[in-house]
DNA sequence: ATAAACTTTCAATAATTACTGAAAGTTTAA
DNA sequence: TTAAACTTTCAGTAATTATTGAAAGTTTAT
């Protein structure tokens, strides 16, 4: 396998991938170009590599900006924007994990809450509705606050502290 | 809020909630309604309560039984199947992580292996493309791994063991 | 001020994904 | 063995989501 073989196959299986992490297909593989590349890249490159039109690239490239992965870069000299990804997995892995908390996850929390929080009528409907809406909230409100301490940690702590609590 | 409304609610909203873990509208509100039933339900009841067709009732109930989270129950004196899901959300909760884990990350975790393997040719694109895939295909692991041994943990491992790691 | 260089917006369209309903298939009771 | 009760399949259609491309908008240089 030689690079462009390589570079191709990183990109669409990363954008295939998008669906996962809850991004679309172009924004993932935007991600992914910017990833492996050594410079800050122009639209118009972006665009040409991935054979996607302009409208597509810049609405693309402005969400990849709304979820904190991508910036804007000023290269001496030229007059078009350059664009450029978080390089730093473990930093990557932090931001997206805080923004579907964010955007997906604590809204889910609060409906729970709200729905496991209906006074009891005595049926046997009513309580377990509020037992296992009860439970649900419990355990996503539980997940929820690890992943967003876990990637809170600013060292290394995948491999050090967590994984050795499993050895 | 009573319960029919509060019934509605928590249906719609695991419903949308869905793509988060990766199944569709239908499929999460199948399993929502049987989730917070008494008892098991014919495919009939399920059409009635969801509104959905008999055809897309049978397709989802299939894909919920080849997940693992749901399984047909014989009723006494009844001819037709009855449905029911795992009531346990811990448990839920493990099916759902082993599932994605085998079905979306373990393959990309390959990929990336082979993309990161391919070799050096001198130049700085090659480099850069080994170095991040590489570093991609180590969090990938780690952290399927992690969720992997998380969810085995038959305890209670959430509030006990993992929370006050992180206090 | 103006025009070239560039970016954004958005209505139209394409691609994808989900859903329906009826026909075909299966099981059970008599 | 047959027919009623039930389930599955799948071609056609509907709904949703992504993409295009050109017009409108913005910025910069002169």
């Amino acid at each position: 396998m030689d690079y462009l073989e390589a570079k191709n196959k990183f990109i669409s299986t990363w954008g295939s991938l998008g669906s996962l992490w809850g991004i679309n297909k172009a924004m993932a593989q935007i991600q992914a170009l910017l990833f492996i590349s050594t410079k800050p890249l122009s639209m118009e490159e972006i665009m040409e590599e991935l054979k996607i039109s302009r409208g597509n690239t810049s609405m693309n490239l402005r969400q990849l900006m709304d979820w904190g992965i991508v910036t804007k870069t000023l290269v001496a000299g030229e007059r078009k924007e350059f664009f450029t990804t978080e390089k730093d997995v473990q930093e990557l892995a932090r931001i997206v994990a805080k923004e579907r908390s964010r955007r997906e996850i604590k809204p889910v929390i609060k409906i729970l809450n709200e729905v496991s929080s209906i006074k009891k009528d005595g049926s046997e409907k009513t309580k377990e509705l509020i037992k296992q809406t009860r439970a649900l909230h419990e355990l996503t409100e539980t997940m929820d606050s690890m992943i967003n301490k876990l990637v809170d940690q600013k060292q290394n702590w995948i491999t050090k502290s967590v994984l050795k609590l499993f050895k």
